[in-house]
DNA sequence: ATGCCTAGTGATACTAGA
């Protein structure tokens, strides 16, 4: 079973690029950030067309997270619960084939410092307060989106440049030790120890033709699930094709 | 240190992204 996570950046103007690599690659289920559409313009006929089913938490302009799946998803949340005043669509949930999965898009906090590196820093409190909520089920969880933050060194290309940005800030590189020290798994990561692998690479100076990139787009998985983790990778060649995403499809297989 | 690029909104240069 193939799962991916996708920042398409504007669902409705990347369509062709999603489509494109849903035709290509077949992922079981693709969790998708940043759609920049409201829930009626969600491109549901296309991707149904596709071959997918979708459930999806659409915004005017901005955020916007959908599951696709070609098995029915049966959703299991939607918006990041502990905060009613939190209108951003940066959450959905879903059981798929007996599997939790949380689609997220986590702000991406700059300019620092400012309001919305506190936003940032409170939504993050709260993704930690639901994970933990999961973490510990006997059934299979899987957390992946758009993260916004570089773990480690190893996941920037220049981590000097970067100290002072709210991707690479302690605080938010705190925030997510945090959040792992409850006991989830980075797949990637741990299929990969010690490799350069970039999901995000600028549009600005030909970022991706220098591979001058972050990796911030991650797949946490409960104990669980991590002892059904096959293969991880990143669909790196995506981000080459014309009107492209400044994300690359990230995926997991699993047993 | 800044702008480099791109999408969305709405009809103008803005905000926002990372």
């Amino acid at each position: 079973m193939k799962i991916a996570t996708y920042n398409v950046n504007g669902i409705n103007g990347r369509l062709p690029v999603l489509l494109r690599w849903l035709q290509e690659d077949q992922p079981d289920v693709a969790c998708l950030q940043e759609l920049k559409a409201p829930d009626e313009k969600f491109p549901e006929a296309a991707i149904k067309e596709a071959g997918y089913h979708a459930i999806w938490h659409g915004q005017k302009s901005w955020n916007g997270v959908a599951i696709l799946s070609k098995t029915e998803p049966e959703e299991t949340g939607r918006g990041l619960p502990g905060d009613p005043d939190d209108i951003q669509s940066r959450y959905i949930e879903a059981k798929v084939n007996g599997i939790i999965i949380g689609c997220l898009y986590l702000p991406n906090g700059n300019p620092y410092p400012g309001p919305k590196f506190d936003y940032k820093l409170k939504w993050f409190e709260r993704f930690t307060a639901h994970a933990q909520t999961l973490v510990d089920k006997d059934v299979p969880v899987i957390l992946t989106g758009d993260y916004n933050v570089m773990p480690t060194e190893l996941d920037v290309y220049k981590p000097e440049r970067w100290v002072n940005d709210a991707l690479f800030r302690v605080e938010t590189r705190e925030a997510f030790k945090n959040l792992m020290a409850q006991g989830w798994t980075d797949a990637l990561r741990e299929l990969h120890p010690g490799e350069v692998i970039y999901t995000f690479w600028d549009y600005f100076r030909d970022a991706f033709g220098r591979n001058a990139g972050l990796r911030i787009d991650h797949f946490l998985l409960n104990p669980v699930m991590a002892k059904r983790l096959l293969k991880a990778g990143v669909d790196r060649h995506v981000r080459g094709w014309e009107k492209s995403s400044d994300h690359a499809p990230t995926w997991i297989e699993l047993k």
